[in-house]
DNA sequence: CATGAATGAGGCTTCATTCAT
DNA sequence: CATGAATGAAGCCTCATTCAT
């Protein structure tokens, strides 16, 4: 079906990759990477950390909606045994610009202890679930992208507005 | 191969589920079912909102440790179309007081305006990853779990520890 | 399948058949012997064979276009190994009256010194070939009916119109 | 059985065939068409429509009583729906000479009004119907032959022989 | 490199038949 | 008698992989 799909012969699979699974890993590493640079595109990296997650937050969530299939790709090669620790590992390098600034951002909120991976699995998590309920429902996609925002930002820095002195 | 793990003849498969996917569907709903069930037993019902879903909590990542298999078979459903809208409404159905606890715990909060099934959809998420996270890493397990809580709380209700004056 | 359209169970079915084929059998001796009663239905016993053979062709013709699934049943049946010679002898035995008629009709013709069997083949052919041209071309099916059996009349009694002194 | 009777993989079947209807109408296109050309093979183009007639009537009998799996094969096939409109315009065409006799020999007879699908039919029919009498019974296969062709003749052409003044 | 024929295991499903109730 | 659960063979088809060209 790939092959039929990209319109060569299916032996021409083969002599690119030497396993369905390398296939899928390969696919699996370029679709995060992908995801990940359209994120980061032009971020602000002169701006406060919130500042910078705010815009992270809203070019993450366009790529989203714009390539539903690619995300739907990704949802299902998430949960797939085929996805190797050097896939991992290899879309974790791609994607250091991010884990820095998660890092920063979450440096004085309640997460500042917490093993980092878990931190980014929690909002990836948050961020999965948001682009979920904006396909299934495009009408309240902007309210659902604002509050999901917040409560991410609260998970991330502790509570969402600071308290005036 | 389910037949097989079930020592019955593929034939029989076919005398209960008239089709792969009805069987897929009703292990979804039997499971979800069940994981309800296992989180909402001896439920606090006198205690505040905040213990009552650190209750939850608890016997939900319980028995999502307990059963792994299950909890890979739910991931697995979850992200295929074979699931039908009749199965996600029987789940949401058997599951009321589950939500009707949703819907206490962020009354008051950031949250509380909004739709309750995208509330659901994040705290779902949230458990999910932290329960990935406490299979990947049995060792953080209890300290995972913990700030997870937090965090799931400050999500549905605001800041988690109330300031003082 | 046939269970269910009879709304029995599929047990049912074995209590009265021993074998599919039996019911097969059972089936097209059915549908033969009754095509064969509708078929020869108010034969007009006292008139010419040629217009008891015309007052046949037209019953049978309308009996077929009447039910056509029993027509395609019995096309199917036809071609099967399943039937037995046993079932064809009974089909032979019910269908006397109609034997007569043919000998009687093929008595002075070209035919006359040929096998019945045969002879009831041919125009049977003759008669199912017609029916499908009827089904296949409702708009001819009248003219295609006169035209067809005026052949089958030549067939069995040689020229169609008798040549003046 | 097929792949098997082929002593070919399963899978083979469908590196050539998409689908089983595809294999089957195929098959009736080929079989078909052979049937038509052994038939028409060394028509004596020369001589009187009779003769040509007669010719290819012996010759397709013949091609029947040698391949008789091809005749069963072809009979289970004309009564399925697996055969589509596309073989069944392929096979007419494949056939002209053949109409195109059928056309001549019915010039100045009765049936040269008719459409000529359907003197095509009734004499297919009858070419049928002879062969399967043939085949039950080789001993009388001479006879019937000779009888049925004279019959086929009158249904074609009318009086099979003309009558002296 | 690219192609596509070939393979065989496996997947989903149907169905004829048996048998305990 | 009637039911329907149970069975396993068979049928149609897909797909990952190999290999000769």
């Amino acid at each position: 079906m790939i092959a039929k799909e990209a319109s060569v012969s299916n032996g021409a699979l083969f002599v690119y990759f030497e396993t369905k699974a390398t296939l899928l890993n390969e696919l699996y590493v370029t679709l995060k990477t992908e995801m990940g640079r359209a994120a980061l595109d032009g971020l602000p990296l002169k701006s406060h950390p919130r500042e910078q997650v705010q815009h992270l937050w809203t070019q993450w969530l366009y790529w989203a909606t714009s390539f539903p299939e690619k995300r739907r790709a990704l949802a299902h090669l998430q949960v797939t045994d085929d996805i190797t620790a050097e896939s991992h590992a290899l879309v974790g390098s791609a994607l250091s610009a991010f884990t820095d600034l998660l890092e920063r951002s979450r440096a004085d909120g309640p997460m500042r202890e917490t093993d980092l991976g878990f931190v980014l699995a929690l909002t990836n998590s948050i961020v999965d679930a948001t682009i979920d309920a904006m396909i299934r429902d495009p009408a309240e996609a902007e309210a659902h992208s604002r509050v999901a925002f917040e409560a991410m930002w609260r998970v991330l820095a502790g509570a969402s507005v600071p308290v005036a002195a």
